[in-house]
DNA sequence: ATGGCTTGAGTGTCAAGA
């Protein structure tokens, strides 16, 4: 089983992009987010012809999540359950037997704004939930934009960037606390490149030289991190023309 | 140098991203 997690910065611009790795990979689900899109502009014709069904949440102009999957959808939620929220950030589906959460965490702006503020008391509500259906499901994967680079080698200049946003001590506390639920993170459970990201600034050449972070992620429940062999950042898409900032991150489950 | 790109909104130029 495949599971990947690719944030698209806009489905519009990047559907090509989004079908032709669909194609590739055959991924058994793929979660979207930062759709930018209204749920009625939904491209879900063109994903059915690709073999794909949706279950998507979408709002105008910024945010909305995805998840795409080659058998049906069941169980599908939207936002955090008992969090209000006018910023539509997660969906979740069981595929397969598998609960996958789609996240696209808040990027927070800036250290102590108000922005910031709503990521800490977000990432709160949303452990919280992670955990109570960590419970219901033993096989559980939470994919997504985290906006958080876990430690410092998942950032190109740890010195440039430190105690910034993404990096600040208590947004990696947030994560080790979604961590210690029992997640793993997958990418870590394997060997991996030196300096591998899955984000790069558009600006001042961020991709050709490197300069990212890594901030996408996928952490999977300890049923599914035992049959899980490999976790991937694909940076093909990363190369096209009017790519994404973010690049796909995939996990292999046995 | 608080810049540097990209997107969506909407037709000016700004907010937001990370």
């Amino acid at each position: 089983m495949k599971l990947a997690t690719w944030n698209v910065n806009s489905l519009n611009v990047r559907l090509p992009h989004v079908l032709d790795w669909l194609r590739l990979h055959q991924p058994d689900a793929l979660c979207l987010q930062e759709l930018k899109m209204e749920d009625a502009r939904f491209p879900r014709d063109a994903i059915m012809a690709a073999g794909y069904h949706s279950a998507f949440l979408g709002q105008k102009t910024y945010n909305g999540v995805a998840i795409l999957s080659r058998t049906p959808a069941t169980g599908v939620v939207h936002n955090i359950p008992g969090h209000s929220d006018e910023q539509k950030r997660v969906i979740v589906a069981t595929i397969s037997g598998v609960r996958l959460v789609c996240a696209y965490v808040p990027n927070g702006q800036s250290v102590g704004s108000e922005k910031y503020q709503y990521k800490l008391a977000w990432l709160q509500a949303f452990r919280q939930w992670v955990a109570e259906e960590a419970v219901r499901s033993s096989r559980l994967a939470v994919l997504g934009d985290y906006n958080i680079a876990p430690e410092d080698r998942d950032v190109h200049d740890p010195k440039a960037w430190e105690g910034q946003v993404l990096v600040s001590e208590p947004e990696r506390t947030a994560f080790r606390a979604l961590v210690d639920i029992g997640l793993a993170d997958s990418f870590r459970m394997f060997d991996q490149p030196e300096k591998s990201f899955t984000w790069w600034d558009y600006r001042m050449n961020g991709f050709k030289r490197n300069s990212g972070m890594r901030i996408d992620h996928i952490l999977l429940s300890p049923e599914l991190a035992a049959r899980c062999v490999s976790c991937t950042v694909d940076l093909e898409p990363r190369k096209l023309e009017r790519p994404s900032d973010h690049a796909p991150v995939w996990c292999e489950l046995n």
